[in-house]
DNA sequence: AATGAAAGTGATACTGG
DNA sequence: CCAGTATCACTTTCATT
């Protein structure tokens, strides 16, 4: 993994319909090159996949809500796997503090989420207690991860 | 926007490679008018791009973190844009609560964090206070919505 | 590993039904 | 919206360096 292949999955996160011939230049490679180099940065599984990336606005996904978990002891891989099944909790991660688990969730509105948060969050025996933010706005929201180690930021 | 519409959009977010052959298939239409749909999608900026999905850990973001931030008053446009810059920081929501803002990062490790949020986050005129929160282990973490309002999960 | 060219495959556009 | 065709672009492969 040197530089030409950061550069190739920067310009995929960003553009992953961008064909060959446009990628070589980026690599500033032949296009041949180009292709056998994303072939290993997806047989290594440094790419994991190729997605089309959706306005969560237009699939009805208007909110965004944040919900702190805290599980009974013990509970844990029954809750992974409860979490894993709801399509609507987009992330669920362990996390250091007061609170077990941190979940990311996007539901249709308001009522949408008091409801999914009754039934299959504090519905669940192996959860003590619950806590929910909401998002008023989103300042930025991607998955683009930033490929070269960064500390180097602007 | 109807029920094939929404296999589409199902299909595309777990492989955005699919062709247009297999992606006829899901929606029980032919190619032609397969097509016809998935650029009135992009028209429509339903789908909003296209994206290699990576792995976080082969590209050095082995550290994922929460940090909540605490604004002065009347800052937000500036930091706002703060954040926009900073590719470490993936996602910036105003949220419910006693906080401001929540963070997500997605740095190489802890010294990385620590660095990070000192010059970068405590460091700027606008925060006046922030608190972080470490993910120690991801049970899901996904970026595929449900399209379908998601009020029926199994 | 990279190049350049040749061969195969699939997307795109247009016709008519 | 379907079927069919033609064209074009892109991916894939291979011989060569």
């Amino acid at each position: 993994m040197d530089e030409i292949d950061r550069n190739i999955l920067v310009a995929l996160q960003e553009n992953g319909a961008a064909g060959l011939a446009e990628l070589a230049k980026v690599a500033g490679l032949s296009v041949s090159a180009t292709a056998e180099r994303v072939k290993r940065l997806e047989e290594r599984a440094t790419i994991r996949g190729w997605r089309a990336d959706l306005d969560p606005n237009a699939v009805g996904c208007t909110l965004l809500a944040f919900v702190f978990v805290g599980l009974r002891p013990g509970q844990d891989e029954h809750f992974h796997r409860a979490m894993r099944r709801l399509e609507a909790v987009l992330e669920c991660h362990a996390v250091t503090g007061p609170w077990s688990y941190l979940l990311k969730l996007r539901l249709a509105d308001l009522r949408a989420l008091e409801l999914f948060v009754a039934e299959h969050i504090r519905g669940l025996p192996a959860v003590e207690r619950s806590e929910t933010l909401v998002a008023l706005a989103s300042a930025k929201e991607t998955a683009i991860l930033p490929v070269a180690p960064a500390d180097e930021e602007d």
